[in-house]
Parts: C-alpha cells; sequence; structure tokens
DNA sequence: AGAGGTCAGCTACTTACCTCA
DNA sequence: CTTGAGGTAAGTAGCTGACCT
C-alpha cells in the first residue's frame, strides 16, 4: 500500500477502503480483515500539536500530523510481551493489538522500533565494553614496555639474575629474552625446558 | 524443475511531533 | 516565553523468503 509521505492515518484508512477503484481486484483476505480493525484511536488518545495547526489545515488543506502517546498501560503490556518473545506472529498482533485497542500495524511499528532501539542499547554497551578493553590493554602494553626497559638496563648493568644451581649471579652474557614468552631468562634454562616458556593466556 | 511475479515482514534510515530542562 | 536536545511513532526504501503461476 503506497502511502504520500506525511500523510495521516485518516488517509491511510481512506485509500484502504475495499472495493476502492484503485483496488487491485485480487485483494487479500488479510488486507480486508485489517481494514475492519483499522480504526481511528479515539480524540482523547491523539495529541494535536495545536490548534494553530487546524486552522493551517483549512488554509493549505493538509492535515495536520497528529502523534499517537501510548499510555501507561499500553507501553506495560507491550514491554511484557517484547519480554517474552521479539517478534510477534499475525495472530500475536492481531490478538495483542485487540487488546490495547491499538491497529494492529501500529502495534507491528512498536516492535519494529523497540527491536531498533535494543540493538542500538546493545551495541552501545559493546562500544562501552571494547573501549574499556582498549583501555587496559593499553595500560598492558604501556606496563611490558617498562618492563622491557627495565631488562635491557639490567643486560648492561651488573648481573643479578642467579643461578637455580650455584645460586650464584649468572653472567649477564648467559641472559637472553625468551621470543615467546617476551621475559628474561638464562640461555641454558631456555634450552633445556623450552615448553615450561609459554605466553601468558590472552585474556578479554 | 526453474523462472518470474507478488506479497508480507524485516532492517536501516529518516521525518515529524512531543516533552522537558 | 523561547529554544534546543532527546525520545519515539510513523514513513520510506531496499532486501529476503515463501508462495503461486
Amino acid at each position: 500500500m503506497a502511502v504520500l509521505p506525511g500523510s495521516s492515518s485518516s488517509l491511510e484508512l481512506t485509500i484502504s477502503v475495499p472495493g476502492f477503484a484503485s483496488s487491485p481486484p485480487l485483494l487479500p483476505s488479510s488486507s480486508v480483515k485489517e481494514l475492519d480493525i483499522n480504526q481511528l484511536p479515539s480524540e482523547e488518545e491523539w495529541i494535536i500539536a495545536s490548534n494553530m495547526e487546524d486552522e493551517e489545515e483549512s488554509s493549505n488543506g493538509e492535515p495536520p500530523r497528529k502523534k499517537l502517546r501510548l499510555t501507561k498501560e499500553q507501553s506495560r503490556l507491550l514491554e511484557e510481551s517484547f519480554r517474552q518473545n521479539h517478534t510477534l506472529n499475525p495472530k500475536q498482533k492481531e490478538s495483542l493489538a485487540m487488546q490495547l485497542n491499538l491497529r494492529a500495524r501500529q502495534v507491528e511499528v512498536w516492535f519494529q522500533n523497540r527491536r531498533a532501539r535494543s540493538k542500538l542499547k546493545q551495541t552501545e554497551m559493546e562500544c562501552e565494553y571494547l573501549k574499556r578493553w582498549f583501555g587496559s590493554l593499553t595500560e598492558q602494553k604501556r606496563r611490558l614496555q617498562k618492563e622491557v626497559e627495565e631488562l635491557r638496563a639490567m643486560k648492561v648493568g651488573p648481573p643479578t639474575v642467579l643461578s637455580p644451581h650455584t645460586s650464584q649471579p649468572l653472567p649477564a652474557s648467559s641472559l637472553t629474552m625468551c621470543p615467546r614468552c617476551q621475559r628474561v631468562t638464562s640461555t641454558a634454562t631456555l634450552l633445556s625446558s623450552p615448553k615450561s616458556h609459554q605466553p601468558p593466556a590472552a585474556s578479554p
């Protein structure tokens, strides 16, 4: 059903009347059924922009665009329904619309928008999580760089690593950086037990 | 069986209106 | 009283899968 931009619900109703001249000859039965329940909300359910706009209606011929505000009870029921299921089958949609005194289309739109809001919220949370992760990784990188600098300084200075066998300080020439765990160790240790030098487990 | 048309439902984006600080 | 930002119902375009011919 093609509806011009800015058209109101009343216009939508008007062009949807069964038997309308421009309607296709084989109108789906579901469309006809929707027309029957396609009632406008009562006047108090609409919020009219202003009396000025009502006056404008007569001047330019376009009806003022009105916006439905769902009542708290309607919102509560819709939210409750959304918690149970994020999508509705046609039967559920009709039933919920009947229960809320809304059109099926309005229930459908509400669910579409609710899904979009839900996804947006999820994306924002993921973005926040990734930002925090980035921050912690940056901090970790900074610490490791500092450690590397300290170890490099140690290498040129007096040796402080003690041999596990003799408890004597190892000569600087015997120390090396393990390429896997990025920690300083003696060349002998690295050669004798390479499996003990594993990289730290990655943590998100 | 495969191609093409139709339709309904979805997402993504946008618009217009309303509320509130 | 005015105004700008934020929330949200509704419109639109494009895509997809089911169904029919």
